[in-house]
DNA sequence: TGGAAAGTTTAGCATTGGCTAAACCTATTG
DNA sequence: CAATAGGTTTAGCCAATGCTAAACTTTCCA
């Protein structure tokens, strides 16, 4: 039953939050990759492919698949067969992520839920949060 | 730099939350779908195509080839050029994620965000929140 | 009633993010 | 110092989620 009469307006305003949320999907893999580089970095002095994929949970072609993109995205810099390295702007980016994602475990410990669940549930929260929220957890 | 003493142990456990995370997503767009679908038929009685595609704001060829899944997964029927039905287990998952949707978009106007980010924010996050920490907000 | 308008579907393409298996380097050590 | 073990990359596959353009139905109205 088509035709009938179109009602505009309001239906824009909600497509936008949809729109926001398939934008932040694929930043959000980015933002993992990079805040997972660093913690790697920081605890082992380097961040290798191998290291990467275990903890992500995924396959080792997978990792290098992805960094060829992150590269392109100037957040990472890679050679063959070396270790990876953050470019500034991949410093930044997890530097942001590792800032939300303490706000928002903090927030949830805060809450009362268990520490298991803090981590598990913040992990996926933090790309979700803009920083007016981030702000009314902190 | 390869051949050093790997250390599995924890990486396995910290590769549980992101790989949650990642199925979390393949049902992420499925309960955006039934969701809006029940909203459309409260709404206005019935689900169009174009309805949805339109609040999504995706392409219209976008929802015919999801809602092909969806009917595959057994969640919606429909016949060509007719509007959208929710098959009870797509009822079942949309109450669900509307009463999801509710305890965090009310968490977050409590906790002092505005109407506006609370409705974006909630949209995002309401996929990634275990009971627990439902029930810790409600 | 017979088009034209408007909505729906199909066809074909691109990108992302997964996988396995095979080929390829590198570093250790015998 | 050469073989090998072990990490890394390539090749090739698949599914999901987008898109545009073209074909196809349905409905409404002149």
């Amino acid at each position: 039953m088509p035709q009938r009469t179109k009602k505009p307006g309001a239906s824009k305003i909600r497509s936008a939050a949809f729109q926001r949320i398939r934008a932040d999907h694929s930043s959000e893999l980015a933002e993992d990759y990079v805040e997972l580089i660093a913690d790697l970095i920081d605890e082992k002095g380097e961040a290798r492919g191998s290291d990467v994929a275990m903890r992500l949970g995924v396959a080792n072609a997978t990792v290098v698949k992805t960094l060829k993109r992150l590269q392109d995205a100037g957040l990472v810099t890679q050679e063959p067969y070396r270790s990876i390295f953050l470019t500034g702007e991949g410093w930044k980016m997890a530097e942001d992520g590792r800032r939300k994602h303490k706000i928002v475990e903090a927030f949830l410990l805060a809450l009362g839920v268990s520490e298991e669940t803090a981590r598990i549930d913040s992990e996926g929260i933090e790309h979700h949060v803009s920083e007016e929220t981030l702000r009314a957890m902190a």
